[in-house]
DNA sequence: GGAGACGTTGAATCAATGA
DNA sequence: ATCATTGATTCAACGTCTC
């Protein structure tokens, strides 16, 4: 780009950015309200749309109580083709009336982010990462059916490769405690005094995200008094998050009852002068190692024997991490305690294998484990 | 399916498996290889396809010209449509060689795996999880323009939502030291001397997987014996897990040298004596054993009053197997759930009787019953 | 007042078998 | 194919209540 034609840009970005009303949260249909706006006018958006889950029945708890689902209108698609449709109807408008240099995000779950993901480059957005939010506290799979489900994924994303975007590198490096931030980030669930209530007690909405999923995301590619537009706005968490972090918002909602929540929502909040005090820093504690890590990282083998340092008691590795003495199948640590008949035993240091011409502690493989971990910061 | 279409369905599989030469690896295009196998003949696929086309190289137009790199919109969406073709070839192949029970995995980054995940939609597959691999030693981002790239996705398929498939819960749930395997999982690079190296002491394959990704990969969706195939076969990371788990491999692969490697590699792999430290057992693969049959065998005496652990509620036992509470006469399970007012119930837990000082459910008969029936068979 | 028991809840594509 | 029956299954964070 020349200066001449940069020059002319900003100028009608400026344009249009007069026309920009900011911190107001418009009623109505996301696409409709967003084709009104000036065109290359907001610098992010971040978008949460319905996940188009494909909820069977009911789901009940072990202990017979109902989980409460997302069953709402607004998440019911007839096929993949509609949802498609849908997607690539908001993204068109989102991409009119973001900045060329601004950035999109847009999160979801396995059942939609494919489809958002593909439309997206199919559209020209150029991918600059995917993000997943690892949640610290999900809900179990209560049917052992499945793998935990556990993240959820956002895509990041610029308008075109060559985008002169905005990342701060600093201040997510600072964040987490002076190493670059990853791709993954571990973050609990909305719930306790955040989740906002209805009367009745009840959540008020069924997908509220936690404020600190929407600092991290705009303290990492937003300035302050930019303007960052939320299509689906539900009760504000981008609004809250802006406002906090003296970033302006633009909602887009069509529940009245939930614009009606974020006003309140949002009016209480108040800005702060050091945002670095709302980032949740990324977890550092020591990391867990199982004792199935070490077999499936081929440190010891399915049939192994560990003896204890006295070679009285032995036991058998098994591929999923169990052991098995003559009687007993469990953990290095029950094991352990029941060959020994103790109340409990630290497995680690109990068992031994051999090595060269001594025994020594299981834990030794534990502490390769941990050597290959500690590069990690999560 | 009725007892007359299962056994057909068994049939025809068993006869194609007698077609299937398995613990071998195929040179050649994997779609004519995969076309040549017997139609569901495999029980798991993991394929980690060429990531994409902006890398360059990989993917090559069907007359052989390169696809060329240009940042121009329509030659983006022209390379994209190529990898959605290219995707949807292998895709449809590995659908007919996967039995109807089947599971699929493919493993990707954000440049592929949207289109791959929106293909396998289309194409019916039901996605069970996306598995997010974080890496505990990723690359960093040298230039700080963006988050480290610190994972790859995998997703993990069923060819149809009602589809029977394999998950070893418990075995998983071992694995990660008694609570549920999550959707994430955090696995060391393939680094170190796992890392093939050519004869210039360089990596022999750009991406070769970690052997601890494959092996919790097949603990958790196959069954020792099984039969798993790879695609995309590379150095034989596959295969190679699949041998050290007692499982049978087929891998296709066009480079020669890669073949050859996989084929050392595998080769040098030590299949475990003990096929029993493979198995996780768990209760779903019990036996049944109908309440009537404790009374049959006298370990419980028609009249017998049971309680639930508060004593609270009782009821007595009838000979027909039945139990009668003050109200209801039923199953321990209807009775169990009607007492509680609960909508469903595990009689076999929520039943006691005393034995000595204290209550036991009347589980422990159960297991009395299946121990007996073991000895018996073995 | 504090510790511990107990109850509640979160974007969820959540069973298998035999009549 | 449909329906009834059996019986397998949960983790981390909060909030409330009891002792």
């Amino acid at each position: 780009m020349t200066r001449k034609t940069k020059a002319a840009a900003k100028a009608a970005s400026d344009a249009a950015a007069a026309d920009l009303r900011t911190n107001v949260i418009y009623g109505g249909d996301c696409v409709q309200v967003m084709n009104s706006l000036p065109e290359k006018s907001v610098d992010v958006i971040f978008a949460d749309p319905p996940y188009n889950l494909q909820l069977g029945g009911d789901l009940t708890r072990p202990d017979n109580s109902r989980v409460d689902g997302v069953d709402d209108a607004w998440d019911k698609f007839d096929s993949f083709a509609e949802y498609d449709r849908f997607t690539r109807d908001w993204l068109a408008a989102a991409r009119r009336v973001l900045k060329d240099n601004g950035t999109l995000w847009v999160i979801g779950s396995y059942h939609n982010i494919f489809r958002v993901g593909a439309a997206l480059q199919d559209m020209g957005f150029w991918v600059l990462n995917d993000i997943v939010w690892n949640k610290t506290n999900p809900m179990p799979n209560f049917r052992g059916t499945r793998f935990t489900n556990a993240h959820e994924t956002m895509i990041w994303c610029s308008k075109s490769p060559d985008a002169k975007y905005t990342f701060n590198y600093e201040a997510m490096k600072s964040l987490n405690e002076g190493t670059q931030m990853r791709s993954d980030w571990s973050l609990p669930l909305c719930t306790g005094g955040e989740r906002l209530k209805g009367d009745d007690g009840q959540k008020l909405h069924p997908t509220q995200k936690p404020e600190s999923l929407l600092y991290r995301v705009l303290l990492s590619s937003t300035n302050p008094g930019d303007v960052v537009l939320d299509p689906f706005f539900g009760t504000g968490t981008t609004g809250a998050a802006a406002k906090r972090l003296g970033r302006q918002y633009i909602g887009i909602e069509q529940d009245p009852a939930y614009i009606a929540a974020a006003q309140r929502r949002i009016a209480a909040v108040e800005e702060v002068k050091d945002p670095s005090v709302l980032l949740t820093p990324s977890k550092r504690s020591e990391p867990r190692v199982p004792f199935g890590t070490v077999v499936e990282r081929g440190l010891l083998q399915p049939g192994a024997v560990l003896t204890d340092a006295s070679g009285r008691f032995s036991a058998k590795v098994r591929a999923d991490g169990t052991i098995m003495s003559a009687e007993v199948r469990g953990s290095i640590h029950q094991v352990g305690a029941a060959v020994q008949g103790a109340p409990a035993c630290n497995g680690w240091t109990f068992w031994h294998i051999q090595h060269g011409d001594t025994l020594v502690p299981i834990d030794m493989l534990r502490q390769k484990v941990r050597a290959e971990v500690n590069h990690t910061v999560q």
